[in-house]
RNA sequence: CGCGGGGUAGAGCAGCUUGGUAGCUCGUCAGGCUCAUCACCUGAAGGUCGUUGGUUCAAAUCCAGCCCCCGCAACCA
C-alpha cells in the first residue's frame, strides 16, 4: 500500500490563528484527503510551537506562566481544526513529555556525531529588546530597535551547519523536486552558496524551552526543537529505524514561504546529521494579503476564519482559499472576490445543478431514475468529456496546482448544466418520458462522479450529495465506480444559499483587535 | 551591481518550463430557456500580452537592456 505522511508547520503560539494559519492547513487537509481517496495509508499531522523568548514574554506581559498561557493560545489553534473540518491523525505540542524526549534524543544523536559543539556566541546585545546584531546591522551606534548595545559573549552550543554545505548542494542535484516550486529551490541554493556559517542551537538568555541534555543552563534553539516535531509525531525513538519507515520516507512538509530555509537548509542538515534521510518535499505556498494590503492587527485586517466559517460554512472558505490563487504564489484575499466565488460556482454553477436536477427527479419521476438502456451520441460524448477533465485534474492535485484542478472541476459542472439545457427533459415530460428519465440518471451519475472530485475540498456539501445519490457512496477516485442502476433522490435542499453582498460588511469577518 | 516575485481586455487572474488561432471568473451588451437557489444556456463587444532591441519562418512564451510595483535580507515564526 502506498504511504504518505503530510505534515503543516506548527503554528508559533504568539499570537492567534488567522486566515494564513488556516490556508496551510486546509491545503493539507486536501492533499491528504485526496490521498485517501487514491487508496493512500495517510498519516497527517498539525500542531503548536511553544517555546521561545517571545512566549516567555507574552507570558510575563499578561501576568500568566508560560504555559497557561501556551495553553490558552495553542487550544484557539486546536479548536480551528474542527471548524475547518480537518482530518489530522495528531496535534502536536512542543510542551508534551514525548517531544521533549525527542528532542533530548535527537540532540544527542547529534552530538555523539561529532556535530555539536561548545562555542561561544558573541555579536552586539540590545540589552532592552535581548537581541544580539552584527556590525553592519547598527543605526548610529544603536540597534535597529533603537535600544543601546554592547558588545558581549556568551557561551553556546552550536551545529555545524558549514560541514553540509556540499551535502546539501549535492542533495538539491540528486533530488530535483525537493523543494517546491522552483523558485522558492533558487533562493536557497543561492543562500548556500553564499556560504553557510556554523547555527548557534542554545540560548541561555531565557528559560521557556526544553533545556540541553546534561547542560540545563541552556535551553535548545527553538526551530532546532520545533522541526523535530516531524520526528516525535512518527514515533521516534520508539521507532528509531526512520530510514526504512513508509511514512518518513514520503513525507511532505507544507510550509510557507518564509520559513522554506529553516526547512530545507538546516532541517536536512540535522536529519543527515542523525543518519536519517532528508524529507522527500518542502512544499512552499505564497501569503495572503488582505483587502490588497498586508495584514496586520494595526490596519485591522486580520481575516478571521472561525468568522468565515460561521458565516458561510468552512466549505466556502476552504474552496475560496485553494480556488483564488495558484499555489505557490500570494494571494489576495478580499471578502468581494470571496462572495463573487461562493456564488457564481458553490451556489449558481455546483448547488444549482444539484438542485435543478434532483427537484426534477423527485417532481417528474417520482423521485426515481433508472439506468437508460440506450446511450444516445450526446451522452456519451457528456460522459466521455467528464470524464477525461476529471481525469486530467488528478496529476494537478500532485503537482500542488490546486486552483487549476479546482478549474478542471467547474468545467466538468458547466458541460452538466450544458448537458441539461441541451437535452431539455422538461419538453419530454409529456412526450417520451422514457427519454428524459434517461436523460437525468446520466445528469445524476455525472453529478456524483464530479462530486466525488470535489469532495477533498468541500467535504461537508459533497457527502450531502453523494448521500442523497446513494447511501452506499464510496470516497475513493481509483475504480470507476458504476452506481446502483436505480436511483432513488430523497429530500434535499439548498445547498449553498446565495450570499446577498449588501447584508454582509467586511467588519463581520474581520478578527477583533 | 544584495535576493526574489510581478507588470496580459473595465476588475482579478491563467497561459511562459516543452515558442505556432491569447484563455478563465466577474462586469457590460444582445438573445434563448423556464427544470432550478431571478438560476442555467448561447452569442457579442473589449487586449499592439510594461518598454526597447535581439534570436527565429514564427515570441505573451527564449535572450539582453530599461521603466514601474511589491516582498525578503541569517540567533527574529
Amino acid at each position: 500500500m502506498n504511504t504518505i505522511y503530510i505534515t503543516t508547520p506548527i503554528y508559533y503560539v504568539n499570537a492567534k490563528p488567522h486566515i494564513g494559519h488556516a490556508y496551510t492547513t486546509v491545503v493539507c487537509d486536501v492533499f491528504a484527503r485526496f490521498h485517501r481517496m487514491l487508496g493512500y495509508d495517510v498519516k497527517f499531522s498539525t500542531g503548536t510551537d511553544e517555546h521561545g523568548k517571545k512566549v516567555e514574554q507574552s507570558a510575563n506581559n499578561a501576568g500568566i506562566s508560560p504555559q497557561t498561557f501556551t495553553d490558552r493560545i495553542s487550544k484557539l489553534f486546536r479548536d480551528l481544526l474542527p471548524v475547518l473540518n480537518i482530518s489530522n491523525d495528531d496535534f502536536i505540542r512542543t510542551t508534551e513529555e514525548r517531544h521533549k524526549r525527542t528532542v533530548r534524543y535527537f540532540w544527542k544523536k547529534l552530538k555523539d556525531a561529532g556535530y555539536i559543539y561548545l562555542g561561544e556566541y558573541s555579536g552586539w546585545y540590545d540589552i532592552r529588546n535581548e537581541a544580539y546584531f552584527s556590525e553592519d546591522e547598527l543605526i548610529n551606534g544603536k540597534s535597529p530597535l533603537g535600544g543601546n548595545v554592547q558588545y558581549m559573549t556568551e557561551p553556546c552550543y552550536f551545529f555545524k551547519l558549514s560541514a553540509f554545505q556540499d551535502k546539501l548542494l549535492k542533495f538539491y542535484e540528486e533530488h530535483p523536486d525537493f523543494i517546491y516550486p522552483v523558485a522558492r529551490k533558487n533562493e536557497v541554493i543561492s543562500f548556500i552558496k553564499q556560504g553557510l556559517k556554523d547555527l548557534a542551537i542554545s540560548r541561555t538568555t531565557f528559560d521557556w524551552g526544553i533545556s540541553v541534555p546534561d547542560d540545563p543552563e541552556h535551553v535548545v534553539y527553538v526551530w532546532l526543537d520545533a522541526l523535530t516535531n516531524y520526528l516525535t509525531v512518527n514515533g521516534y525513538p520508539d521507532n528509531e529505524d526512520q530510514n526504512n519507515d513508509p511514512f518518513w520516507q514520503n513525507v511532505y512538509h507544507f510550509v510557507g514561504k518564509e520559513i522554506v530555509r529553516f526547512h530545507a537548509i538546516y532541517w536536512p542538515a540535522f536529519l543527515m546529521a542523525a543518519g536519517i534521510v532528508p524529507p522527500k518535499r518542502i512544499v512552499s505556498h505564497g501569503w495572503w494579503l488582505s483587502e490588497g494590503e498586508k495584514m496586520s492587527k494595526s490596519l485591522g485586517n486580520v481575516q478571521d476564519p472561525y468568522k468565515y466559517c460561521r458565516l458561510f460554512g468552512s466549505d466556502a472558505l476552504r474552496y475560496f482559499l485553494l480556488r483564488e490563487v495558484p499555489f505557490g504564489a500570494d494571494g489576495n484575499f478580499s471578502l468581494d472576490a470571496f462572495i463573487s466565488r461562493y456564488n457564481s460556482v458553490l451556489a449558481n454553477a455546483y448547488g444549482n445543478l444539484c438542485n435543478r436536477v434532483f427537484a426534477f427527479i423527485r417532481k417528474h419521476c417520482n423521485g426515481s431514475v433508472e439506468r437508460p438502456s440506450d446511450i444516445l451520441a450526446d451522452d456519451a460524448k457528456f460522459m466521455s468529456d467528464v470524464k477525461n477533465i476529471l481525469k486530467a485534474a488528478i496529476p494537478l492535485i500532485q503537482q500542488y496546482n490546486f486552483s487549476r484542478y479546482l478549474e478542471k472541476v467547474e468545467q466538468a459542472i458547466a458541460l452538466a448544466n450544458q448537458y441539461m439545457d441541451f437535452q431539455k427533459p422538461w419538453s419530454l415530460k409529456s412526450t417520451d418520458s422514457v427519454r428524459m428519465q434517461d436523460i437525468l440518471f446520466t445528469l445524476v451519475e455525472q453529478i456524483y462522479r464530479i462530486t466525488k472530485f470535489f469532495y477533498p475540498v468541500i467535504p461537508i456539501a459533497a457527502e450531502k450529495v453523494l448521500k442523497v445519490i446513494t447511501p452506499k457512496y464510496q470516497l475513493t477516485l481509483v475504480d470507476d465506480e458504476q452506481i446502483a442502476n436505480t436511483i432513488n433522490i430523497g429530500d434535499f435542499g439548498v445547498l449553498f444559499q446565495k450570499i446577498d453582498p449588501s447584508e454582509i460588511d467586511t467588519r463581520d469577518v474581520m478578527a477583533d483587535k
